[in-house]
DNA sequence: TTGAAAGCGGTACCAG
DNA sequence: CTGGTACCGCTTTCAA
């Protein structure tokens, strides 16, 4: 079955109709000052009314670009920050007159970039792309680079390369989360996290600094990682309750996502703790859920749709750039969002 | 700046490097059986060697097919079953050597249908969609269907157009959650709705059934409509506050939504009102809040991956038919998932 | 200011 | 089984 394509009109079409050049038709449609007003508005009116669409592929095939920009999501949607982050990166392509094609890896790149091979090899113009860093190599990072296809960063970002992107600042980030929780009377504070990746270390780094600024003492066996966030444990929840058992005169606990302290907070009722009288809780990433439960989850704020938005826009200037653009690192801020689980008594 | 197009081989460089004609290589690159497998195999192994990609605008272009298709969902991302259902089209779309444009409408298809208006012009070879029924007139959909644009109905389908679609039985999935808090002892039973579209009314409508096969006696004042979920109230908390205290005896509720499920609780918890010990909850969709929550919620299994999927393959068999296909309507089956909030006493 | 023609990379037809 | 060639729709030189 043939779609749509048979009812559009072409350049060629236009031409034939208003005896004109197909050259002349298309530079008209393209806004060209060397073509006479009159004519120009000749065509421009007869591919209006005849709903005159320029086909893509002929317009890709000649211009060499895929007017197509990809990015590339571990989780597109059940992680709601990963899903704010797209709504702004797409935003941007479509007032650049691109599309966006989404493609989750699913926190495993390496098995998917297989199957996505053909896009990235001169299927799309550019790409935006989370760092995975689940320990295996760089090779697919390199091999983008190498080939210079426009690449941005966003969330996440190799360590040690030279690359552009849109990032936060977690070890701030963990600073003042944590020092939220100092300030609303909390004196033995924990943290609890995922995986020791470069987002994890870093808001953990800020919790330490935080506690080392402050009247109390740094207590390493409190910082607790989990690092297999396997199904139906992304909740850490058995560490969680190991936690609070061994360490009763525990007053505060900074998680590192927003689910983690969702778990901790289950942990905490059934063993009859309170939050935040006697447990003051604040998580990350400002999830839906953060605000559902009970009590509000206390968290920090990360502007994903801000941050889609600024990687998009890095990411068109590399493509429209005639030579080689620095790389820029664009740092967007984040702001502690306080609620119930870290109320002050 | 160039992309890495420049750095791929063409059909023609083959040709020109095994000094056979580019047909040749084509038809051999597609496993045409014409082709002498000596010679198919040479040509094959200097594609591999050499990391041919075939040029997508190219083929595009002269097949007529853009080997795009597209889903339109209203809330990409902080809707986690539309997630789901993404995922699924997107499975399939691979299969196929199919990209995957998303497109959120934010539930308002009309308003978008200008920007996107190129993509369903010969952008794309069919569309996948949920139908938006916000009162507003169903042309985007004719025109649609007038132009004979491939086209498949996910989760909600427009009542009255012969179209083909996948859905769930939304009146049996409300006539079985509302049975199963029947069978949990509650004999009060509260309806608590989204605004009146076609799918809400159906689960009501299933509410209905099951209450009239009942011991118990329909009370049309205990079915609440939310008519406008705004910002900040999609849960439904104002209404839901009212009917708890003008209805003390209640002891049952069917939310026709996770999040009115929610936000139900949240009112109970604060009138100290027990659950489920004195008020039996069901939500609708199995949203990881529902499973998250305190009490976690039973509902209503939503199967969206399952649904994308299903979707997908009918487009595909459209896009790919040679005539016209008769309309198929796929009805996907549902489960409720019993979880605290409905427990026995 | 406009026209003519070449070509982007594939595919498909017609010959041989 | 393979070669030659036209053409998909558009842009872009080069000429006029």
């Amino acid at each position: 079955m043939n779609n749509q394509n048979d009812n559009l009109i072409t350049i060629t079409d236009i031409a034939r109709a208003l005896k004109i050049n197909p050259s002349t038709v298309s530079r008209a449609l393209s806004d060209s000052s060397i073509v006479k007003s009159s004519t120009k508005k000749k065509i421009k009116e007869y591919a209006i009314k005849h709903n005159y669409q320029p086909n893509f592929a002929a317009r890709s095939l000649q211009k060499k670009k895929t007017y197509t920009i990809c990015i590339l999501l571990p989780k597109v949607v059940v992680h709601e920050f990963f899903g704010k982050i797209l709504l702004g990166v797409q935003r941007k392509a479509q007032k650049h007159g691109y599309r966006c094609l989404i493609l989750p890896t699913n926190y495993d790149l390496n098995h998917e970039i297989n199957e996505i091979k053909n896009l990235l090899n001169g299927g799309v113009d550019g790409i935006i792309m989370c760092y995975q860093s689940d320990g295996t190599s760089d090779d697919h990072v390199h091999q983008l680079i190498e080939r210079k296809i426009p690449l941005v960063f966003v969330d996440i970002a190799p360590p040690n390369l030279k690359v552009s992107k849109v990032i936060i600042d977690d070890m701030h980030a963990g600073y003042m989360a944590t020092k939220h929780l100092l300030e609303a009377g909390a004196s033995q504070i924990a943290c609890i996290s995922g995986p020791r990746n470069v987002i994890n270390l870093q808001r953990v780094q800020g919790y330490q600094k935080a506690i080392n600024e402050s009247e109390f003492n740094l207590n390493t066996d409190l910082i607790i990682f989990n690092e297999k966030l396997i199904e139906g444990e992304q909740l850490g929840m058995v560490r969680s309750k190991k936690l609070l058992k061994k360490y009763p005169l525990l007053n505060g606990v900074f998680a590192t996502t927003d689910m983690l302290a969702t778990g901790l907070i289950k942990v905490a009722k059934k063993q009859n703790i309170r939050v935040p009288e006697e447990l003051k809780v604040i998580g990350f990433s400002n999830w839906a859920i953060s605000m559902l439960y009970e009590p509000s989850i206390s968290t920090v704020d990360q502007p994903g749709f801000e941050m889609g938005m600024k990687a998009a826009q890095l990411l068109f200037s590399k493509i429209s750039a005639t030579s080689t653009v620095s790389e820029k690192t664009v740092i967007i801020k984040t702001k502690v969002i306080p609620r119930e689980s870290s109320k002050v008594n």
